[in-house]
DNA sequence: CGCAATTGGTGGGTAAAAGTGGGTTTTTGT
DNA sequence: ACAAAAACCCACTTTTACCCACCAATTGCG
């Protein structure tokens, strides 16, 4: 289970050094590929498969589902890192998530996430301004 | 269940020494994470599992559910006590929660909470300030 | 009641590993 | 065939993990 941010920099070539204590999980073969809130997100190559299989099963004529489709499958790439654990990213990723030097991994369990580090603190602030927290509904009475 | 507060000091490294009553019943691995109201949260590593379990199970599209997500499980770090009974906080988690040198740490049954001092202070301070507690319409008619 | 011994807390030092930045070669596309 | 980009490799710097030594505080025993 991928968990923990860890603040990274990308060097002038695109390059990102994945930490080393997440290497062994994610193997070499990974897949990126984008997230509509404006993020990347990045696969084991196995864990991926599924999810991609069940996305196209969706409707192509939907409104919805096609856009989704479009953005997850249609941005998705293949790649693999080098010997020292570092992955490229490529100039349309990095353009879609606005990825300049500064970077934030963010682990969600099955899988990461990245951010450019403005926007993952933007996102962040929106969340706790508010002061309340409201909880989704299925976590009614739900307590840490 | 862990109960009460202790001041504890963090070195330059960024550990932080657990009291040692309670280590026992930590045991070495353990989980650190953030809070929205900008505290830590330190649970021992088996409590943790199922909470997380429970945050991921919701869906990663919702952007309230998501925000949940990317805040806990995102920041939560495992963490092992080293031999003399500390544990090194990373510099994401420690800028998060602004920790410096005076740390509090405060029980709450099934973890602890970590906040900077002032912030705590802070925190207390508006509990009492408002003269009369509002109760939470779960604790009606309760009195202690 | 005081001293000694043990336990808890604190602060570095060091060796190994990880991260970083190029330089060079190979491939790809035009 | 040439230019641009990607893959590969190597060397340097920084960080981390582990260990040890010291100081303080508390407890137990003479």
């Amino acid at each position: 289970m991928f968990r923990g941010t860890t603040n990274l920099s990308m060097d002038v070539k695109g390059r990102l050094a994945v930490p080393a204590k997440h290497r062994e999980a994610l193997q070499t073969k990974v897949v990126l590929t984008a997230h509509p809130h404006g993020c990347l997100l990045l696969y084991p190559q196995p864990a991926w498969e599924p999810i991609e299989a069940k996305m196209m099963a969706l409707s192509s004529f939907d409104k919805q589902s096609s856009g989704l489709q479009r953005l997850l499958v249609g941005y998705a790439e293949d790649i693999e890192l080098d010997s020292a654990g570092r992955l490229l990213v490529s100039p349309t990723l990095r353009e879609f998530a606005g990825l300049e030097k500064e970077v934030m991994l963010v682990g969600q369990g099955s899988h990461f996430e990245m951010w450019h580090l403005e926007a993952w603190r933007k996102q962040l602030g929106s969340l706790m301004a508010g002061g309340d927290i409201e909880m989704p509904a299925e976590l009614e009475g739900f307590s840490l």
